[in-house]
DNA sequence: AAGTTTGTTACACTCTGAATATAACAGAAG
DNA sequence: CTTCTGTTATATTCAGAGTGTAACAAACTT
């Protein structure tokens, strides 16, 4: 992954260290980075990034948290899909639930919405052929 | 709506006015609050609750902000569902992109997803028969 | 007409979290 | 042995959340 193409939104509302998360996770699901790579060091990335040490550990905090992350200290931080499918689909569905309300809200049929849907993750499927 | 149905958890990391703006959406979405219904003043609704005055402003204002609400002097803050669905789209759109992009990394399959929109919208859309 | 309720605005305060800075430590790698 | 790693600790600044009190004009109630 050319972590060089990581932008962050300094004005933006969204912490810093959870812009930097939203694009690790985008990047491994457009395979810019894949299972079993290891990301940069903490002190590394956020000199690239321009951003505080700190902050690229906390966002490496959530990402293992998450059980995206395997910090693992020979080989650093290091992709690692799992599958608590279980948990994560009970996350997915309370953030669904407030997403489509308001699309609900704003008249965005379900035949827009299955649309959307499709052409994400069509968008994530293609880039590991 | 049961305005007393309203639950927040104070326990949450979650801002008490985005929660708030959350469960209304969703009071929306399943039709306990209808096109056109007047929402309590924000002392009343602040006094329901249990919070502070400006907390219920905060949410209503944000609301108001996203198109939902339309708060008139005489009717008070009413429910306005109008039709601004391109900023909407291009909103669920970045919204998706990072939520499709973790339940991708947990290897939630496509059909998984569209069960769970199904059956979420499918509730929303019940409810007005 | 008088009193009440409305949304709105202003100011001040506490508290939490985000972000930064600097520093130190043990373990692994060169 | 030196360098780099993740990790932890402490401290600071700053923004936002939440609350409190107060005031105002407009609208409603009686």
């Amino acid at each position: 992954m050319i972590y060089e193409s990581i932008r962050i939104d300094f004005n933006s509302d969204e912490a810093i260290y959870m812009q930097l998360r939203n694009q690790i996770i985008l990047g491994i699901a457009t395979s810019r980075i894949q299972e079993g790579d290891a990301l940069p060091s903490v002190r590394q990335l956020a000199g690239m990034i321009g951003i505080n040490m700190h902050t690229v550990n906390k966002a490496y905090s959530v990402l293992r948290q998450e059980g995206i992350l395997s910090i693992d200290r020979r080989r650093g931080a290091v992709i690692r899909i799992d599958a608590d499918k279980l948990y994560a689909l009970e996350e997915l569905k309370e953030d669904l639930q407030v997403l489509l309300a308001k699309a609900f809200c704003k008249n965005i049929e379900k035949k827009e919405i299955f649309q959307l849907v499709e052409e994400i993750y069509d968008s994530y499927q293609v880039s590991d052929l």
